[in-house]
DNA sequence: TCATATATGGAACGTTCGTTCCAATCGAGG
DNA sequence: CCTCGATTGGAACGAACGTTCCATATATGA
C-alpha cells in the first residue's frame, strides 16, 4: 500500500477503483526493490533473469507483464535507486548553507552511505555500465547522463557559492565540480574494494583541502 | 618475433630450439593484444569468446590450447595491460624527484593517457570487474588486489616524500594516497563518459590543491 | 621414410540466456 | 451465474554462451 505525506501526516492513498481482471498478487515496489538490490550488487550483465525472478518472487510472465523486459526493469530499478538510497547527495547540497559545508558533508555522508553493511556497497550510479556488449549501449548512455546530471548539481551549488561570494570569483567551477565528482566515484570503487567507512572519511577530509581559499 | 634490449642495442632473442609438432601459425603477443583491447573496451562479461576468436584471428581450439579458458585469457590480457599501457603511473612516480611533482605529473599524464583516441578510453584496471555474477569472484578479487597495489605505490612514494621532509611529518599518508587514487579512478569514469583531455587536466590541477602545505 | 607430436579449422556439445506461450485462475461487471 | 479481462505458474522457445571433440595438416626426430 502506498502512502503519502500531507502536512506531515501520513495518510493512505485513495485506492484506485479496482480494475477488471485478476488482481496482481505481488507488491510492485517490493519486487522492484529486490531487483534494485540485485542489479546494484551484481551489475546489469552479471544479473540473470532467473535470479531476478527468484528474488522478486514472481513468475516470468508476471515479471514481463509488469516491467517490460530486462533493460526496462533495469531502468525502473535505477530510478528507484536515484529516488531512494541515491538521493542523499542532492538533498545535502540543498540543505547546507554554504557550498563548502554542502560538499564537505556530502563526502562525509557518502563515506557512511557507501559502506552501509545491510545493502550492496558503493553507488549504483557511479560504477554501473561503464563497460558492456554492443546491445546495451542505450543503458550505458543513460548512466552517463545520470552521472553528468549528478555532476551538474554539484556544479550549480558551487556556482551559487561563487555568486554568494563564498568562493573566489575566478574559481574554475566546472573543474571543481568534476574534481569532487571524481573523488566521490573513486570512493565508490574503494568501498567496493573493501575500504572501511573511516578510511573513506579520511579521503573526504583530504579532498576538502582542494577547496579554493577565499 | 620477440626482441630484447641489451646495452641499448636491440637484438633478436635466440630462437628456442624448435619444438616437435606443427608450429603455431599466429603471433601470441599480437593475439593477446587484440584480446586486451576488446576486454578493455567491453569488460569481461561484455566480451564473448566468439568476438575474441574473431579479433584474435584464431580458432577456438588454438585459443584454448594457447590461453586456457576465458578467465585465464583475461588474466593474461590484464597482465599485458599492466606492463604496457597501464605502466605509466608507476614509471612517473619513480622518475620525478619529489612526491608532489610525481603525483602532479601522474595526474596530468593520466588526463592524456585516459583519453587517447586510438584505443579504448579510461583505465582497464580502474573500472573493470567492480560488479559481476558469482562465478567471476576470483577475477574480481584479482582486480581489487591490482587496485590496492597501485594505491600502495602512491602511498610509498608519498611516504618517501615525508621522510625526505617534502611533506609535514604528520601527513596522513594512506589517506592522501587513497584520495589521489580516488581522483584517478574518477577521472577514468569521466573519460569513459566522454570528458575531454583538457577537462581532466583541469581536474588534476584542482586535485593538487589538496596536497599538504609544507 | 615413417612414427611422433603439436596446431589447425570447423562442427558439435550441453548449459544458460532472455523471452514467449498457454491453460488455469481469479475478480469485476452485467 | 456467466462472461470478460487481467494475472498466474510453468513449460517451452530459439539464440548465444563457453567449451570440447576430431579429423586433418605440418613440423621434428629417428
Amino acid at each position: 500500500m502506498q502512502t503519502v505525506k500531507i502536512f506531515g501526516t501520513i495518510v493512505m492513498k485513495a485506492a484506485e477503483p479496482r480494475r477488471r481482471g485478476r488482481p496482481s498478487s505481488f507488491d510492485r515496489e517490493q519486487a522492484l526493490d529486490g531487483a534494485m538490490r540485485l542489479f546494484w550488487q551484481r551489475g546489469y550483465e552479471g544479473t540473470s533473469m532467473d535470479e531476478l525472478i527468484r528474488v522478486m518472487g514472481l513468475s516470468p510472465s508476471s515479471l514481463y507483464a509488469a516491467f517490460g523486459n530486462k533493460q526496462q526493469l533495469y531502468q525502473a530499478a535505477i530510478e528507484r535507486y536515484a529516488a531512494g538510497p541515491g538521493s542523499f547527495a542532492e538533498q545535502i547540497l540543498a540543505a547546507e548553507h554554504t557550498a563548502r559545508a554542502g560538499m564537505e558533508r556530502l563526502l562525509q555522508v557518502a563515506a557512511a552511505e557507501l559502506t552501509k553493511p545491510d545493502r550492496p556497497i558503493g553507488c549504483m550510479v557511479a560504477l554501473a555500465l561503464t563497460h558492456g556488449s554492443a546491445d546495451i549501449e542505450p543503458l550505458q548512455a543513460m548512466m552517463t547522463e545520470r552521472r553528468a546530471q549528478s555532476r551538474r548539481i554539484m556544479e550549480e551549488r558551487i556556482a551559487a557559492g561563487v555568486r554568494a561570494g563564498e568562493l573566489p570569483a575566478d574559481t574554475d567551477v566546472p573543474a571543481l565540480a568534476r574534481m569532487f565528482s571524481a573523488v566521490f566515484h573513486g570512493m565508490s570503487i574503494q568501498a567496493r574494494d573493501g575500504a572501511r567507512r573511516e578510511e573513506l572519511e579520511a579521503v573526504a577530509r583530504v579532498a576538502m583541502g582542494a577547496w579554493p581559499a577565499r
